[in-house]
DNA sequence: GCGGACTGCTTACCT
DNA sequence: ACAGGTAAGCAGTCCGCG
């Protein structure tokens, strides 16, 4: 590796690097800082917390003071383990201890060995060697910081003192009204459930600071400029760097080449520019500015940037001490701070879908930046080695622009989002915004373990003992039965009430005492195995309440009844009340994928009778809520999973039914809103509803999805908009005519070809690289093949613009296709079938609203 | 060899 | 790398057709 000299500037980067360095050694006393980070030092051997102080906005390292040191259990006897000459000659091997615990999955204490190594990689990690591989261990599969965070009780994101070298919890006192509401609205629950609530508060409740923090963007030189740098290899070198903070400042490194137009006028105007004759000056320079941010900021840092820095750094010469960055096998984070990368919190999906309503479909830079900002890339035509200085810099300070935004609009939403997501899952920052919900659930849940000194058990023990489904699911070659959709009415229905059940899954967790520990229990008492899942052999444990049941059912009742109507509340100022918003999705994320988790054998908790008995029940909450409309006289047009649409029914109907809910199945149904009408075809999770205000519901229908033209949706949205303004059955003849106008309107242009063609393009996303499609060839992979011939790069996840077009293939790539060769045909039948769902709802079909003929007839023989 | 009935694959959606 | 249910379009296969 090392194979140039030592950069001339090493000597004053390490003294820089040194002087920031001393300044986080944590003094005996740091004042107020949150715990951001936490980490293990290799060298050594210990755990240790990134605190950052708001009022310096600088991180602090805090080591361990305990002596903590890493372990797994045992259920041998210490006597049959000592005789195990590979644990005990192990060289991490530490010692044995006793101890006890309860195994809730059998519901008795037991007796355990703990065996304590003296580095993590002793339990386990490695391919040869491990503890865990010798014996069969618990907890042998959890990370050491997480250990370390659940054994410590430290709640990441929290505030914290180090007061004489010790570490302190800091204590935001809640208001004695706020304790007394929230006290209130608890009730008449257990006094277990009553803490965790509270807990929670407190938590939650807790005051986020602002964060000090910069986003990083690299360029490379590039030969070709289709093909994306190697960062492992990073044979090229690094011509441009930027840096934006959240203080306003921008920086941008450039490294002088020879031949490259100055173009200064391009160069961005409030942005501090900075050139190098040599690379390693420019690395230098960029260490010191790094070192000196708590918090970097990138979008997609840990495969790209970040990773590129230090290969890059390494061939010229740099040693380990002098790289402010730590690179981990797949993620890479600062010394003396903590490093974001944004790439992998918006591609996790609950995100995408909970937290930004499915606003942007790409995951890259600039499409996210362009859903959620109004600000995307600035587009160049040839590869950044070509660029002028200015056009150089004003494209990578752009990058890294959009990255800092994205952690700053709606007020930091971003930010704060985290935050609270590391308060619930006890991870911290670094590892919450790179994880799925699936882990945050999975650490909120262990967390609690270890609070309880429950066993956390092992998954091929939940499996042996708790393992079984009984129902058939719908589709094939899925594990269990799911929800129910109600058989819609077709037609035009006035006045329609939708009520819903208000976090339907979480409440029947709740409500029903489900987990891994009370589904199917091992007592043999009639009280347990009496209490039935409507629908399947299970039975549920009246003994013990699981901890599931607690922690879900607390988060759900807390986000209804307390964070969601205060998100809304004008009478709070609007920062609370954002950051009330910004909580109650933070829980909606984690809620919504509680039920899925365990049905998801990725899931360490993984129990299918548990998804299974809660989606029965679910079943069972609707068909009985069906059951009691009908016998009050309502006419149920519709439902779908946990939500029933009624016809026009009185208010006391409404109440009557609402009140047998809460009565029978303790479940809070409410009406969650009215439409003026409703149009039901006889397609379920297709309909359009209107709402009073005259905004229109769209599900479902061809019209809406995201891949079809931009001509059809034009169309469509063009009848959406003369529906949206009909008041009464006489008015939707008119409307009948106005569509039959549009609809004509737009097979003429089609016929003549009155068309641009990016607006006849589909836009499918390729979810598998174009080779690993086997089993058939779908139109879009067609077309991302006549791309790759082309030479344009296709890859997973891409955005695939195709026509249809008259011909063998089918389809062409909308850049290779011209007007004339467009299938007219195919489009006028998308035509046909988009109207068709709204307008044999209508008591309509296309042909009436055409003429007498179909539409085709009307173009000849194309 | 061709077309209709069928199944399976794929994507996008709903809750 | 949370679940199952539904719609739509197309690819591929099977079968009958003297």
């Amino acid at each position: 590796m090392n194979t140039g000299s030592v950069p001339e500037s090493a000597p004053s980067i390490v003294r820089e690097i040194r002087k920031l360095e001393s300044l986080l050694e944590t003094p005996e006393n740091l004042p107020e800082s949150y715990i951001v980070g936490v980490g293990y030092d290799g060298e050594k051997r210990q755990a240790f917390l990134k605190l950052y102080e708001p009022k310096l906005h600088r991180i602090f390292l805090w080591y361990d003071d305990t002596g903590h040191k890493p372990y797994c259990l045992a259920q041998d006897p210490i006597s049959a383990l000592e005789a195990n000459q590979s644990i005990v000659r192990h060289l991490g091997f530490e010692r044995f201890e006793q101890v006890k615990k309860y195994d809730a999955l059998r519901d008795e204490e037991i007796q355990l060995v703990r065996i304590v190594a003296k580095d993590p990689l002793a339990i386990g990690g490695r391919a040869y060697g491990s503890i865990r591989d010798m014996i069969k261990a618990w907890e042998a599969d959890i990370k050491y910081v997480e250990n370390y965070i659940y054994d410590r009780s430290i709640c990441p994101g929290m505030p914290y003192q180090v007061k004489k070298g010790k570490l302190v919890r800091v204590d935001h006192k809640l208001p004695s009204d706020m304790v007394h509401a929230v006290e209130s609205l608890l009730g008449k629950e257990s006094e277990d459930y009553r803490r965790l609530a509270l807990e929670w508060i407190r938590l939650l409740e807790c005051p986020v600071p602002e964060f000090y923090r910069a986003s990083l963007d690299i360029e490379v030189a590039q030969d070709i400029a289709t093909r994306m740098p190697d960062p492992s290899m990073a044979e090229q070198p690094i011509i441009c760097v930027s840096l934006a903070d959240s203080k306003g400042k921008k920086q941008v490194f450039l490294l002088k080449r020879f031949g490259v137009n100055e173009d200064e006028e391009k160069l961005p105007k409030d942005a501090e520019i900075h050139y190098f004759e040599k690379e390693e000056d420019l690395i230098s320079s960029l260490f010191v500015a790094i070192s000196s941010y708590p918090i970097i900021i990138t979008f997609n840092g840990d495969d790209f940037d970040l990773r590129y820095l230090w290969n890059r750094a390494q061939l010229k010469a740099f040693n380990r001490q002098q790289i402010p960055v730590e690179m981990g096998r797949e993620t890479a984070t600062t010394k003396n701070g903590i490093h974001i990368d944004l790439y992998k919190f918006f591609f996790n999906r609950s995100i995408q879908i909970y937290a930004f309503g499915q606003k942007y479909r790409e995951n890259t830079l600039d499409e996210i930046g362009t859903a959620l900002l109004g600000v995307g890339k600035i587009p160049i035509e040839k590869s950044v080695s070509e660029l002028s200085y200015g056009e150089l810099a004003s494209y990578c300070l752009r990058d890294a622009e959009i990255t800092l935004s994205l952690t700053e609009f709606k007020e930091d939403l971003v930010m704060k989002l985290i935050a609270a997501l590391s308060r619930i899952s006890f991870m911290s920052f670094e590892d919450v915004s790179r994880q799925g919900v699936s882990n945050w659930i999975r650490s909120t849940l262990y967390n609690e373990h270890r609070r309880r000194n429950f066993l956390i058990p092992r998954a091929d023990d939940i499996i042996a003992l708790k393992g079984t489904t009984s129902t058939e699911a719908v589709i094939k070659g899925k594990k269990y039965k799911g929800a129910i959709v109600v058989e819609p009415t077709p037609g035009i229905h006035f006045s329609v009430a939708v009520l819903d059940f208000a976090s339907l899954y979480p409440s029947i967790i709740k409500v029903w005492n489900l987990g891994y520990e009370t589904i199917r229990c091992p007592h043999k008492d009639a009280a347990c195995k009496d209490n039935k899942v409507p629908g399947t052999p299970h039975w549920v444990c009246k003994k013990n309440r699981a901890l599931e049941s607690l922690l879900i059912g607390s988060l759900r009742d807390l986000r209804v009844n307390w964070y969601k109507p205060r998100s809304k509340d004008k009478t709070l100022s609007d920062d609370v009340r954002s950051l009330y918003n910004v909580i109650q999705n933070a829980l909606k994320v984690i809620l919504n994928a509680s039920y899925g988790v365990f049905g998801s054998d990725r899931f360490a908790l993984y129990c299918p009778p548990v998804a299974e008995a809660t989606a029965a029940i679910g079943r069972y909450a609707i068909t009985s809520t069906i059951e009691k409309a009908h016998s009050t006289g309502m006419n149920v047009v519709y439902g779908d999973t946990d939500s029933i649409f009624l016809g026009n029914p009185s208010p006391e109907q409404l109440n009557e039914l609402i009140d047998w809910s809460k009565t029978f199945l303790k479940m809070e149904l409410e009406v969650d809103k009215r439409y003026r009408y409703l149009v039901l075809s006889s397609r379920k999770k297709n309909y359009l509803g209107v709402l009073p205000d005259g905004s229109v519901d769209i599900k479902g229908l061809t019209g809406k999805k995201r891949h079809i033209p931009e001509f059809l949706k034009r169309v469509f949205y063009e009848m959406i908009e003369i529906l949206s303004k009909v008041q009464s059955t006489e008015e939707f003849e008119e409307a009948k005519t106005k569509i039959k106008g549009i609809v004509k309107n737009c097979y003429l242009m089609l016929r003549d070809r009155r068309f641009k063609l990016e607006d006849l393009a589909f836009n499918v996303m390729i979810s598998k690289s174009p080779s690993d499609y086997t089993k058939t060839t779908p139109q879009h992979v067609k077309a991302a093949e006549i791309l790759s011939d082309h030479g344009t790069e296709v890859r997973a996840g891409d955005l695939i613009s195709f026509v249809k077009v008259l011909g063998e293939s089918g389809v062409k790539p909308v850049q290779l296709a011209t007007v004339e060769e467009v299938d007219t045909g195919k489009y006028i039948e998308y035509l046909e079938s988009t109207f068709e769902q709204v307008l044999d709802a209508l008591g309509t079909d296309f042909q009436e609203l055409a003429g007498t003929k179909k539409l085709e007839s009307f173009l000849g023989d194309n």
